[in-house]
Parts: structure tokens; C-alpha cells; sequence
DNA sequence: GCCCTAACTGGCCGGCCGGTCAATAAGCTG
DNA sequence: CAGCTTATTGACCGGCCGGCCAGTTAGGGC
């Protein structure tokens, strides 16, 4: 409780929390969060967090909200960038997505949490976005660049499971012998997958 | 507290205590169990599991100890059923994990608490599992039944990932628009990973 | 039967958990 | 400057957490 700030701006401090508990909540999951080391953290008293979000569960939510909105908007970014369905672009959206969750450990883990919570809300968000992303897969199977035997929505499933679970898994396989690096995987996984989504000749 | 039995089988209270907490922490993650409601499931006193296991630290590292190695068996002998490596036993292979993971679900979650942890634990466990098909992967692609230009690692990592979150993240995706059910999804993926293991002609 | 070991109990503890509340103080409005 | 709102504080609460301990009781070896 020492060492705390006054801000007097409710939504800098609303934000300071939110990143605090974030930073938690991510690392050590809803339960295992005392209030007292998250004031602590994020140099405001423990009345304040409840003055701003009323309670443990509502911060969490809120926290879960802001984190998930974030990572909406940035695969919705990413989505709109693409341009017209081919084998090649499939290739560099996996490659994207990838690389997105490399560089947004946070992201996994929420996601992690989250699923071992049984919220089903995290899902329910991107439908939008596998919708989207299962229709471009449909218009590609259409013009004969991928394979038409397979369901869209299970060809972007199964990149996405795959790319979230090399990340999550990654302290359970990483000493597995013959493991490679990211790269080394990504490159393998996508040997595997483009061969396995494309029409043979 | 009410309805406990005595037993006076040390072992037999060992495997009550071990079965009860197995649920829970499956259930809620190992900060999120209280000793009182692990207590009054395994029909025993709080004292009783401190005496057994002395700590709820130390019971939750015997919980999982027994799931990994239960795990770990199981995986071995299903190893050892295989015969010949080839593709089609590399298809088999797949829809027995697959299936294993259906039927044991806490498995899956147990992995997924641990694998939050950052404990590595459980997958230094399956070294050996994952040398052993690694090794097989490398023979089949040396007789030239599977593609030589893949980390044999990567292919076991693969599918063994690929499972793990279809069940992992099953509240996650199972709303996603278009998708369909486990056996759809394995079809599909199997598809996908048998095309692209196998060699072109 | 006696005794020793150990399974088992109930009661208790210090501490800290999430949460509340009355009081304070800073900023905004007029 | 008065007055209202609200961000912020610190003291405090009941409850329960994991853990401990002094006893009690059952079983096995002699």
C-alpha cells in the first residue's frame, strides 16, 4: 500500500488497474489473484478497485472484455488486409496469425483461463471473424485453389488450434527431443497443411 | 464434515483423498479448491488429508503424478499395439489419441492447469512416448511411405497438439458458424495431415 | 492381553481474504 | 467562494483459508 499514486483522472486509474490485473490475471489465473498484491502492483489502495469495478468477478470480466476487444479488432485489421482467396494468401494468414500470438503470449493464456472457465463468450466473439475467414476458404474451394472435400470452418479451426496450442503447450513440448524452433514448426506445419488443403493435380 | 467413513486402510483413504481432489482440481484449478469442500467430497476430516499428504501442495503434485503416469501407461501400451510403420497405422495412431482424449477429458484439462503453471514436468514425462513415434515417423519416411522433408517430431507434435485443443478449447470454437462434430472435425483434419504427410507421386 | 504404531478426530489458530464504510479531498459548476 | 460530485483513503469486518496439535482409537506383532 505504499508508494501510490494520486491521479484524481478516473479513467487513468481505471486503466492502471485494468493493466495491473491484466498482467495478473493472465499470469496467475482469476482465483490464485489476491486483491491486495493487485492494489499493490498497481499503487492504489484496494477501496479503489472496488470503487471502480465493484468486484474480484467484475474486474476480471472487464479485464477479459478489454483484452478479447483488442484482439477482435486486430484479426479484424489483419482479415481486411487480405485480399483476394488463394493458396498463397492462406499461407500468409497463418503465418500472420502465428506470428500474432508469438508476439501476444497474453493473448494465449487469457484464451487458456478463459477456456478452462468454460466461458463460452471468448468463442462467441469471433464468430464474426471464422465466419468471414471460412467464407474466403469457400470462395477459394470454389475457384478449384483449395481442395473442396473439406468443411472452410474446420481449415481455419485447425490452424488457429494449432498456432494457440504450440504457444499454450509450448513449456510440455518444448523439450521434447527433436523439437525445433517456432519457425522450424511453422515451417513443417505449413508444409503439412498447404499440401494437405490443395487439390492434387 | 458430517458423513465421513473410517476405513482404517490407509491405502484405500490414499485413492479416496486422491480421487476427490483428482475432480476438483480437474475441475477448478488447484488455488480455486478449498481443503474444507475437498474434505467433505472425500468423506474424510481436512486433518486427514495432512496427514497423508502434507500440504495441498504437495496433494496436488500426487494428483498429478498419478493422472501423468495413468496417462503415460496408457499411451505406452496403445505405442506397443503398433505394428509396421506406414500411413495407414499413422491414420490409426491419430484417431486412437483422438479418441483417448474424447473418453479421458480431465486429461485434457489436467495438461491444460499444468501447462498454465509453466510446469514442464508432464512433458518431460513423454520424452520417451514422443522419441518413440518420432523414430517411427523417421522409418516410414525412410522406406518412403511418408515425405522426408519434415521434422518427424513436428509430425507427432502435430497431431498430438491438433487433438489436445479440439477438446482443450471445445467451449471456444464449438459455436463457431459451420462446425461440425468431433468425428466431422477428426475426418476432415485427417484429411488435411494424411494429405500432407504422404509423398506426392 | 499389552503395547506400539499410525490412522484418525475435533478444535483451534494466525493470517489474510474480499469487501464495506465513513471521512477526506480534489475538481467542477455556478 | 459555496456546494456538489466523486475519486480516494485507511481503518475495519466477518469469514474462512491452510495448517497444527493434543488426543483418541483401532489394528498388528509379540
Amino acid at each position: 500500500m505504499t508508494n501510490r499514486i494520486q491521479t484524481r483522472d478516473p479513467e487513468l486509474t481505471r486503466v492502471r488497474i485494468l493493466d495491473a490485473a491484466e498482467a495478473l490475471f493472465i499470469e496467475q489465473g482469476f482465483s490464485a489473484v489476491k486483491l491486495s498484491a493487485l492494489a499493490r502492483s498497481a499503487e492504489v489502495t484496494k477501496s479503489l478497485i472496488h470503487h471502480h469495478f465493484g468486484s474480484k468477478e467484475q474486474l476480471w470480466e472487464a479485464v477479459k472484455d478489454r483484452a478479447f476487444e483488442r484482439y477482435f479488432t486486430a484479426q479484424m485489421a489483419m482479415l481486411e488486409e487480405a485480399g483476394e482467396p488463394d493458396a498463397a494468401l492462406l499461407r500468409s494468414s497463418v503465418e500472420a496469425y502465428f506470428h500474432f500470438l508469438r508476439d501476444n503470449p497474453g493473448v494465449v493464456r487469457l484464451f487458456a483461463w478463459t477456456h478452462l472457465e468454460g466461458d463460452s463468450h471468448c468463442g462467441e466473439l469471433d464468430n464474426q471473424l471464422v465466419g468471414a475467414g471460412a467464407e474466403w476458404v469457400r470462395q477459394a474451394q470454389q475457384r478449384g485453389l483449395l481442395r473442396q472435400d473439406i468443411n472452410p470452418t474446420h481449415v481455419i479451426a485447425l490452424f488457429v488450434m494449432t498456432c494457440t496450442q504450440w504457444f499454450e503447450a509450448k513449456c510440455h513440448h518444448q523439450h521434447w527431443p527433436g523439437m525445433g524452433t517456432d519457425e522450424a514448426f511453422l515451417e513443417d506445419f505449413l508444409k503439412i497443411f498447404m499440401e494437405g488443403v490443395t487439390p492434387r493435380d
